[in-house]
DNA sequence: TTGAATATTCAACATTTGTTGAATATAGTG
DNA sequence: CACTATATTCAACAAATGTTGAATATTCAA
């Protein structure tokens, strides 16, 4: 286990204090002092605050992707001529998520909150998701028309906005389940989060998306 | 039609920004300038920043809250002695928004997304949601129980997570859907998010609680 | 019309902000 | 070794930040 360079830490530190405070609720100084390294050296490593944001959203982010997409793919192979279930589509949505979560880097989990930011973020949606996830996105909605014959596109674009938004907060931990259920429910716990979430989600799609 | 006070447009500019760029993303010069109004007004009328945002967002979610009670109970009376059904619930829960959204005031379709931005932020929904809506939901939780009976109580509460992160990202209004579906569907177009939202939820909800 | 209460403006403040340029240290290469 | 490229520090900058206190205007009741 090397330990990380400063330009890592910068990221790291950046990471975690941007996935819970938005980009404008977080200082270059904070993020150094976080990182226990001079303040201009963010500057130099990773240019204007806003290059800092981008780099730290895009390194994970393709490891995600690509992640995602190879499972979507091996979970095609597997199922070798025979049609893929919906529940096996939506389950390759959210395996690599749910890896991401369980993996001991508490960087991923810091990630999983910022994610959920820039998917909620009127502005910084615009500006990240396209160039970062619209490719493989296309993808995972192109096998949920198939697996969904005769299902409008409309309502299949709709159930993948719920799904999205499920999911979105799920991964801003915010804690709220926990005090709703006055404990009954956590929301670091990703595992129950998920295992529930895949019934659910393809419970909605057959039920919005048969044609009628 | 009575104009505005300038305490008002403070208000509304204020609900506008924030809802757009977060807590951190607008100045009180900036909600100054949008309101035509001196930047030391808005420290007179409300105090510190925070706690003019804390003004923001409480006033339309009293309405909010209200209204979603009122129709609850009105649903509740409506089938007397008649067991409600679950998309009867559902539906309480999600009108009373389609209703705020699709009224002429712009201002609460900015509430919605700051709404958002409040349920999905770490730091604000703890700070706001309790006092805000917590009762309430808990009302709407004990519907569901009712409805859903022998279902674990864990499963309802994750369940209604997945309820309030669909709806998260419809108020959010990102415009992703828009680019995803190459303007198939439209983020402005809450009816359409409403009416398949219900039976999307209904059928996740029946198929997570059913007693195995 | 008084006087008091409230509303609004103006100017200023101490901090904090992101960023830069020069100076210095470190690492890598011939 | 010397030389160069990269990395890091230090100090400083102009601009923008939230907030305040005193001064002025407006409203409103007596």
């Amino acid at each position: 286990m090397n330990t990380p360079t400063k330009s890592e830490r910068i990221l790291n530190a950046a990471e975690e204090l941007f996935a819970r405070h938005g980009y404008d609720g977080v200082t270059i100084r904070q993020i150094a002092t976080k990182a226990k390294v001079d303040v201009a050296l963010a500057s130099y490593h990773f240019g204007k605050k806003e290059d800092l944001f981008k780099a730290v959203f895009r390194r994970r982010a393709e490891i995600l992707s690509a992640s995602r997409r190879e499972v979507l793919l091996a979970s095609q192979a597997q199922s070798n001529g025979e049609k893929q279930t919906l529940e096996q589509i939506i389950e390759a949505f959210l395996l690599p998520l749910k890896l991401a979560q369980e993996s001991n880097d508490p960087g991923w989990r810091n990630y999983m909150a910022l994610l959920s930011y820039v998917m909620t973020s009127p502005v910084w949606n615009e500006i990240l998701m396209p160039t970062a996830f619209d490719i493989h996105v296309k993808e995972f909605i192109d096998a949920l028309e198939q697996v969904l014959p005769g299902a409008k596109i409309e309502d299949i674009h709709w159930c993948y906005h719920y799904v999205s938004g499920a999911l979105a907060l799920t991964l801003a931990q915010t804690g709220r389940i926990d005090r709703l259920s006055d404990g009954a429910c956590q929301s670091s716990d990703f595992d129950a989060a998920y295992n529930r979430m895949i019934p659910f989600v393809a419970a909605g799609f057959r039920e919005v998306c048969r044609g009628d």
